[in-house]
DNA sequence: AATAATAACAGGAATTATTACTATTATATT
DNA sequence: AATATAATAGTAATAATTCCTGTTATTATT
């Protein structure tokens, strides 16, 4: 059974209220901010914790290895290679994929990562 | 100026004749059946420069990082979770989403990445 | 064929991200 | 309030990968 710790309060605040995609050791940091002496690994641990009943979402894809997400409805992500934004792509364009790969392979699905990478168009002037 | 060396080659022949995405510790220990005192900075440097040429492809997608291929055209993954092993997904379900992402992001899309895991029907039973 | 320049190497050290361990603290239940 | 144990802090350990240094081997040039 879960208890509740104020540490896994803050660090879940942490992801929902951030727009971007940060990594464990980014979430630690801001987490000090506000509890100085947080270890590293309450940090990994409760991120694990969350993601196993689908309050985080890690997102491991193309470079893009380690890091999480507060905001976990189902989108896709497209990283800059040059200045290492990671934004997020409509989700219409890969509508039902799960299914498709289901029917196709004889798995049963339990999880999909889709991700893209290329230069923004701010990059790119 | 790239020289040939009888390391890259091993290591390149080894990829492409495995049917398995294997790891670099995979192949380092393939490639040490021929060339016992090889080096496993060898192997990572020549993955590396194999990638860079398009000789070898890297998979790296929920769970599966650090996957090798030599067998570099496009194609997807699909990883067991039970048994752990990888197998392709005909990639006539995802036609053309690099276009279509394009379109709708604005990045120019350098390479993208789509995998899925899930339990295969041997294991399903 | 010998020489010179340097790409590539082996072996080991360093780095980074993550997980495991242990004694202590805090939360929920009785 | 007392108890059981989930969760923590702090540190050590592990794993994957990269970096460093002195040596070796390949290629271009003589």
């Amino acid at each position: 059974m879960h208890r509740h710790s104020r540490q896994r309060k803050v660090i879940l605040d942490v992801l929902k209220r951030t727009k971007t995609h940060p990594s464990a050791d980014w979430v630690y940091r801001e987490v000090k901010k506000e509890i100085p002496n947080i270890s590293l690994g309450t940090v990994y641990r409760n991120l694990k914790l969350l993601q196993s009943i689908g309050e985080v979402t890690e997102i491991s894809c193309e470079g893009n290895e380690g890091r999480f997400e507060g905001n976990s409805h189902l989108h896709y992500h497209i990283t800059c290679q040059k200045c290492g934004q990671i934004k997020d792509v409509d989700d219409i364009i890969l509508y039902d994929i799960e299914g498709k790969v289901a029917t196709a392979t004889g798995f049963k699905i339990t999880n999909h990562c889709v991700g893209f990478a290329g230069i923004c168009p701010a990059c790119l002037e």
